[in-house]
DNA sequence: TCATGTTTTGTGAATGATTCACATCGTCGG
DNA sequence: CCGACGATGTGAATCATTCACAAAACATGA
């Protein structure tokens, strides 16, 4: 495969979902045509799938089902890409990290080096995307009742499988944080699950955009001094960064 | 939404992925520019994703990306679409059932009724499209490492998860048969689950296209004694039915 | 270095799909 | 019965896509 066809492959696994006219903008070096051919030929390896009407593209995963195009979802897309590009950086190799549900999760997960990684996960869709997209890293699914809101699982012994886990670095999603009530989410069982993700691994890392700060939800998995590293977006007010250094939490 | 647009939706599920001209011979007593309308209704919706080329696609499930759109895969879609229906009779409502990894499996998942069920599955992707699809069922999936081949899941504690779980009727497929070595899989970890479904299920019910018939693969998971039923295709010859049939197991 | 063949890329015409505007038909409520 | 509205069909206009071919880039061997 050309290094362009790379290029363009990986500019729509970003984008998701492109017109060809945003890419003979993006890659104006080259002429309509050739893009065409390089669709073409992307499209044969099943890498995307060619849309009518000026060409949009889609990718082929699996977002497209799980509502990540929800409105609210797309608005915030570049904050969390933003986000997922900075935690990426943070993924050492050979190590053993847990990855959270969710739509950060997920842009984590496309950004995650093609290396020795063993990665543990609740989302089956993002262990799914995982293991289509890279060739190394290992995906172990935490097994139990397949939530259909958030797309995870909740075992009731969630306990017993991480017993014979050890994992290294989480990247945990919060939906919503405020000084008061620490880090919330909306559900009880995926509350259970983290609190149980952050009580065994040896660092961890939250993923938040800028959106959730200053939100409640109904129930809270985590305090400030439970967590290592926060990773945010640059939207986020310096004010609380500046609160979440004094408490001694690494702000990225 | 209209009986027609129900109609089209149900029509490109089953086929995946269908040509503009295929649905206006389909619907014939509607006009092209209806089947339009229909179909960006239908896009608006999420429910499917028009494609170029006269040619539109349906979105939302996996096997886009999971390449069950393989030539190979696509040749016997017929088949096992066949006897995915013939499988989803065999449902009952509130049982606690086992859903084996597998293009068969998948389609059985598309045409099962929207039930409360129990639904313990080793692929999450099947998984995920149940839940996506279906309000009612409940999907449990089996946790553990997620194979790169089969999309599916095999945990060292298989044994540990079923022993919470009782199975009342298992789906299982293979990938070959032959009267001296029963049936087969390719894989040794897919060959161990099966095994622990097959001994802790009441009823065990394969599924198998006669395509499969007189191949061998490398490992055997059972006998034609471990099974109760077999559901197979109308190309199955009806010599094999019949020595089914005479080993005490039920053929549909 | 040149000649030659091959691959890649660009161009414009031809094709065919998609949209748009409008006409028609049927249904429902007044 | 009338008028309004929604759904549907028709044909023209538009626009993307394909196709065939030419130009360019590249490699190869004499």
């Amino acid at each position: 495969m050309k290094e362009r066809q790379e290029a363009i492959k990986r500019y729509i696994e970003r984008k998701s979902d492109v017109t060809l006219s945003e890419l003979t903008r993006e890659f104006s070096d080259w002429s309509e045509m050739t893009i065409r051919r390089d669709l073409e030929f992307l499209e044969q390896r099943r890498f995307l799938i060619r849309t009518k009407r000026g060409a949009r593209i889609m990718p082929t995963s699996y977002e497209v089902s799980v509502g990540m195009y929800g409105e609210r979802e797309k608005r915030n897309c570049d904050l969390k890409q933003e986000i997922a590009a900075k935690a990426a950086a943070l993924v050492e190799t050979d190590i053993s990290m847990y990855l959270d549900a969710g739509s950060t999760a997920m842009m984590l997960a496309r950004e995650l080096p093609d290396r020795n990684l063993i990665i543990t996960t609740s989302a089956p869709n993002i262990g799914i995307e995982i293991v289509l997209k890279k060739k190394n890293p290992t995906v172990i699914l935490l097994g139990g009742t397949l939530q259909r809101k958030t797309i995870s699982t909740c075992g009731l012994n969630v306990l017993d499988q991480l017993k014979t886990l050890n994992i290294d670095t989480a990247f945990v999603c919060a939906s919503g944080y405020t000084d008061a009530t620490g880090f919330s989410v909306g559900g009880q069982h995926e509350c259970v699950l983290k609190r149980a993700i952050i009580a065994s691994a040896r660092r961890v890392i939250m993923m938040m955009d800028s959106s959730k700060l200053n939100s409640i939800l109904p129930f809270t998995f985590a305090q400030l001094s439970d967590i290592d590293t926060i990773v945010t977006d640059s939207k986020a007010p310096e004010s609380i960064k500046a609160a979440f250094r004094a408490a001694g939490v690494h702000v990225i």
